[in-house]
DNA sequence: CCATTGATCGTCT
DNA sequence: GACGATCAATGGT
């Protein structure tokens, strides 16, 4: 299991009128203990301990006092390796995804930046270590269809500090649903007084 | 379209 | 105690 093969799969949370599925169309490698931008880099932690077990399933985290983000577990060797959901494509259930970012002006933004994603798909962290190749788990991956090597593109990540040199983003050529490169940007305390 | 900035709190040192 | 794998509002071009 490697970054680019999940793009063009499917993400699906819960069922019948709750449902709502996501097809990637932008993943962000992080190479667990060998990558200092990974949040496993300085070893398990309570937080971290999913990475460190078996691949395909969820890691979820809470970003900024406000958002949550979500990976997929890659393995299968003790490395931690995982890959952050950053865009996707909404493809089912878009009605319950626009009520649940409902300041969103366009569909092609619902799932666009990683905690949009989490958020259309209504991941938490109580979604963190759910195994998703279990078809009937409240979230699941299904194999979605094929995106050819010639469709995919690569380039650095977004927002991290270190490791910032290394291309390990990948997402699909030309698709609206991609999100924009920042780079990563020193940032400003609150003033103390 | 682009750049800047405030919001807000779990996690680890 | 400092910081962060972000977003949305704002204001300028």
């Amino acid at each position: 299991m490697v970054a680019r093969d999940l793009l063009g799969r499917v993400i699906v949370s819960g069922d019948g009128a709750h449902r709502v599925a996501v097809r990637l169309t932008e993943v962000e490698a992080y190479r667990g203990r060998d990558d200092s931008a990974s949040h496993a880099f300085r070893g398990p932690t309570p937080r971290t301990a999913v990475m460190f077990g078996p691949a395909g399933h969820l890691y979820t985290y809470f970003v900024y006092g406000m958002h949550w983000c979500a990976n997929i577990v890659t393995g299968p060797n003790g490395l931690a390796s995982a890959v952050l959901l950053r865009a996707g494509e909404v493809v089912d259930g878009i009605d319950v995804a626009r009520g649940r970012r409902p300041k969103v002006e366009s569909d092609r933004l619902l799932a666009r930046g990683p905690a949009g994603l989490a958020t259309v798909l209504g991941l938490d962290g109580s979604s963190s270590g759910a195994d998703l190749c279990l078809p009937n788990s409240e979230i699941r991956m299904h194999a979605g269809s094929q995106v050819s090597e010639s469709a995919i593109r690569s380039g650095r990540r977004v927002g991290v500090a270190t490791a910032a040199d290394l291309e390990l983003r990948f997402w699909i050529a030309d698709d609206p649903t991609v999100s924009a490169f920042r780079a990563w940007t020193p940032r400003r305390r609150k003033p103390v007084g």
